[in-house]
RNA sequence: GCGGGUGUGGUUCAAUGGUAGAACGUGGGCUUCCCAAGCCUGAGACGAGGGUUCGAUUCCCUUCACCCGCGCCA
């Protein structure tokens, strides 16, 4: 992957996030602690924004989909179900001498680095011994601390939903196809934490999980699983659409998304994995990258995962986690036999292949598996899901260097400056406006602008400055990102009485002026930055 | 975790074995002030902990953080 790397820009970025107010590291006056970052006022509000923005389009503006606020502990079997319990505790293996790093259980298959015709047992290097090698934060339920009473936070938030499928599916009245929604912190003990906010020890996600009908129940109420066709958005959801489209559907809607909070699809990328990249049990995952100056790197995977979570709970909790779906159950009776056999069929190997791979001995996979897909016949699935998963503080990131733009302007004497601007969308800049009294000793004009504020500022975030003269204002709102600012003047006052009770509105990007009446101010200012 | 680099006001940088300067920013004031104008005035720093030394921001050790590379990244 060609990269341009710019790390001075990076640099850049940082400093100003510390400068304005975007981010600060963690704990700082006591020497800061590795991979933690904190938001001040303008990230807070940068943040809130995206959060709101995701949520809303998410859940508010769209029928399927439904909220959801979970723990950040759960009940620890969660992460066993999940895999994360196996996965991350891994005993690893360094050795000293060619500074590798080994999963111990594999130290018999993997070849040296230095030596490849010999395994890393088989070398001479010196090893350290096997430690285990969690990525999952421990802690303790209780004042005791013991093995007992272990739990994690969690390292996504995802889980949750899946715990939460059944009480969120009977109490939204939600139908599959549906989706649940969550934002909220998740924690990894990462063993580098690098690239500023970039990768984290706690961070947040936004995720999605899009619950749908396998392919074999949308081929027998539907006659067929519809194909995709063609590049793009495949447009308004259909009753036909497999695994496959839905997963087209959330990349598309997805990168819509971030189209609308001002990363154009330049800025972007697509990756699609390769089959040799994906987690076993998933079936497809599109990453949506971002070109970072330090690189071009992941802000969201959006993953087709079978239906190997929900299954995955129900063998663990052993509470039933499929659905009972009505249109499948009246085509089902309708469909010719050879039909019903071979959607049959083609559900029970799917089940049973996952079971064997799951570790259920051959006797009961096979029960299992002839038993789900009896199920099917009977109108009842376990759903599977599409997850677009996305880290808010990279987004953030993504944000912040995005709209950073360094312009240099020479005045009459010659003499040369550098402003920054941070050309935010007005539905993400932290602030929307800025009030600002042409003069601040002139009692009038503060009370004016006074005025003007508190009309403001219960309708969009506001921020009213006086100090220094109206440039040094402007560019300090620039540098903050703040798309428009309104200056009151003499004319507000009334000097030009066809100007009375009208303002100054100056353009972020283009320092742009026009004069609007007071009265019409926020209306216009809601229009731009909804 | 390994190797390399860097830590001085908010930011960007100076200087120094005798406890630190600047620019910008920031607080207050003056100015009919529309793109960081000017003037007056104030606050503000040697990442932390040890050691050597009469004395350490400076030398040494440890530690913490940040940056670059490597490894790891369900």
């Amino acid at each position: 992957m060609a990269e341009s790397k710019q790390p001075d820009r990076m640099e850049k970025v940082v400093s100003l996030c510390k400068r304005r107010g975007f981010v600060f590291p963690s704990s700082e006056i006591y020497g800061g602690i590795n991979g933690f970052w904190d938001y001040g006022p303008l990230g807070a509000e940068l943040k809130r924004n995206v959060k709101e923005l995701w949520w809303s389009e998410m859940t508010r503006l769209r029928d399927d989909v439904a909220g959801l606020e979970a723990t950040i502990i759960m009940h620890p079997q969660i992460w066993k179900a999940s895999g994360h319990v196996d996965t991350f505790s891994d005993p690893m293996i360094d050795c000293k001498t060619c500074k590798g790093r080994f999963r111990a259980d594999q130290t018999g298959e993997i070849p040296c680095p230095q030596r490849p015709s010999k395994m890393v047992t088989e070398c001479a290097g010196e090893k350290t011994q096997p430690r285990p090698f969690n990525l999952m934060f421990k802690t303790h339920c209780g004042p005791v601390e013991s093995e007992d009473n272990v739990c994690y936070l969690r390292p996504e938030t995802a889980q949750a939903i899946f715990a939460q499928f059944k009480n969120v599916l009977e109490t939204s009245r939600q139908k599959v196809p549906f989706g649940i929604a969550q934002v909220g912190k998740a924690f990894r003990n990462e063993v580098t934490p690098r690239n500023f906010t970039f990768r984290s020890r706690e961070f947040e996600q936004m995720e999605l999980e899009y619950f749908i009908k396998p392919d074999e129940a949308v081929e027998a109420i539907s006659g067929s699983v519809a194909e995709a066709t063609g590049e793009g958005h495949p447009g308004e959801p259909q009753p036909s659409w497999g695994w496959q489209l839905w997963h087209k559907y959330w990349v598309e809607e997805r990168l819509r998304f971030y189209e609308g909070i001002g990363l154009p699809r330049t800025s972007l990328e697509e990756y699609w994995q390769k089959p040799e990249e994906l987690a076993h049990y998933a079936r497809a995952t599109v990453d949506i990258l971002f070109k970072f100056p330090f690189g071009t790197q992941e802000l969201e995977g959006i993953a087709a995962r079978s239906d190997f979570d929900l299954s995955q709970h129900e063998r663990h909790a052993g509470k039933p986690m499929g659905v009972f779906d009505d249109d499948l159950r009246a085509a089902w009776t309708r469909l010719p036999k050879e039909t019903q056999d071979a959607l049959w069929k083609r559900y029970h190997d799917a089940r049973h292949k996952y079971l064997i791979k799951s570790g259920v001995d051959a006797e009961s996979a096979a029960a299992t598996a002839r038993n789900d897909a009896d199920n099917l016949a009977k109108g009842k699935y376990i759903p599977h899901v599409i997850e677009p998963s996305a880290g808010v503080d990279r987004l953030i990131l993504a944000l912040i260097t995005h709209a950073f733009s360094e312009v240099t302007e020479t005045d009459d004497k010659g003499k040369s400056e550098t402003r920054v601007i941070l050309r935010f969308h007005p539905r993400v800049a932290p602030i929307k406006v800025a009030v600002l009294p042409l003069l601040k000793n002139k009692p009038e004009l503060v009370a004016k602008a006074r005025g003007v504020f508190e009309l403001l500022r219960g309708q969009v975030n506001t921020y009213y400055d006086d100090s220094g003269s109206i440039g040094r204002r402007y560019a300090r709102q620039d540098e903050a990102g703040t798309p428009f600012c309104v200056t009151v003047d003499f004319e507000t006052l009334g000097e030009k009485p066809e100007l009375l009770d009208t303002v100054t509105i100056r353009h972020r990007d283009d320092a742009r002026q026009e004069r609007l009446p007071i009265t019409g101010l926020a209306a216009w200012l809601l229009e731009r930055v909804r």
